[in-house]
DNA sequence: CAGGATAACTAGTCAGTGGCAAGATTCGGG
DNA sequence: CCCGAATCTTGCCACTGACTAGTTATCCTG
């Protein structure tokens, strides 16, 4: 019985997994939210699967790009999800109520998303989905209400984009932006280690709708 | 000749190193600096001080409680750094410019104080570390000019001190902080991860104060 | 000024990990 | 149908963190 059981996977029938690729990653996800990074094994991940330790070597080329693929998949989520926002709400301080959303039901991901020493930084398709998040961020800006370039969501593909993401905002709505990234994020990661002394108690999506409320150009 | 030497360290001469507890965590903030915290290897520190591989757990119990010495030795210079500021400007917007600092000089340290599953997080000395830099980030608020229960700062032993660090200041103030603290938090780290997507033109501290500036109730 | 207790360090060992190589099994396109 | 390619397995190696036992220096007490 060369298949070795293990505690909450389905014994394996076939000699192909079918998509051992999509399990490792999920088993990654769940691996770091309750033991962190820093436990992670690949060997574990292969046993969880109901794999040999050298299965996940053919899905990705080392732990790192393990790694690469989570965070690369958690940008391309993460876009998803502010491009959704923006057409519900147009409202920038929702963007960063979704943003911080994220991060607390993608805990795992999150902290692996913005840790460049854990994986491949100069991988093109990470390098891409990174962008393609920030993008969304700012293109969240064009549409404030009080932004002085408003106007229609230019997110085809024609639009020019040199290198710096967003020069059609103003540079002050683009500081604004910037802020409430930067205070949004700073709070999610404060969060999500326990900084705060009384993380416990208080709601957090509460809690950063008053403090995003707070940045000028924002408030309401 | 049992004592081997390594690329830039001086041999010892004597059986006992002196100060290896010191040397081990400035070779591991240096480590980490240039190599991440996931390639930090106690083997390779011990290598680097001119010691046998079991010596570093004389002094720490495991990695993580390096770990933890170096993330409490952290928020003791933070809470020192954050204090010298406040006693300098009486101004919370360089409250938080000194955190950048900070973050910015120390950053291999601040990296490590905020991931929590990296060391011992239950650890005494480091709660009371955590808890002074806390508090030395609060007690920047109640000196505000515009603060409304400003006072003579009351940092003595004699205090109550709940387990809710500040709980003289308004919870206004107390918003206010929160919001500059998670503002300024989220700017070092998405600027130390290199997120920003032209983070190598600007200057950090210059574009701090300026985000900083657009909290209400911090703003000229 | 002993001399025993103690702190600091060394050497050896072990399980576990990441990564590599070579072989076995299955799938899929000609 | 069959051969190439993708997938998975077994085996191996160097390295790491942690443990144990033994060695050397220091300190402190009588």
């Amino acid at each position: 019985m060369p298949l070795t059981s293990y505690p909450g996977v389905v014994t394996r029938q076939s000699y192909h997994h079918g998509d051992l690729r999509r399990a490792l990653l999920t088993a990654a996800a769940d691996a770091i939210a309750d033991s962190g990074v820093t436990a992670l094994s690949m060997r574990d991940l292969a046993r969880r699967a109901g794999v040999s330790h050298a299965a996940p070597a053919h899905h990705f080329a080392d732990k790192a790009g393990l790694l690469t693929a989570l965070a690369t998949d958690g940008f391309e989520r993460l876009t998803k999800a502010l491009a959704t926002s923006r057409l519900a709400s147009n409202s920038l301080l929702e963007l960063g109520v979704t943003y911080l959303r994220f991060a607390l039901a993608n805990r795992a991901t999150f902290e692996v998303m913005f840790r460049t020493d854990l994986y491949h930084a100069d991988d093109p398709e990470l390098l891409a989905a990174r962008r393609q998040a920030a993008d969304a961020l700012y293109a969240g800006m064009t549409d404030l209400p009080d932004a002085p370039l408003a106007g229609p969501s230019t997110t085809g593909p024609a639009r020019p984009a040199k290198e710096g993401t967003a020069e059609l905002v103003s540079d002050d709505v683009r500081e604004a932006g910037l802020a409430a990234w930067s205070m949004v994020h700073g709070f999610a990661t404060l969060w999500l280690s326990g900084a705060f002394p009384d993380s416990a108690q208080e709601d957090p999506v509460q809690a950063a709708r008053q403090i995003l409320g707070r940045v000028r150009q924002l408030g309401g």
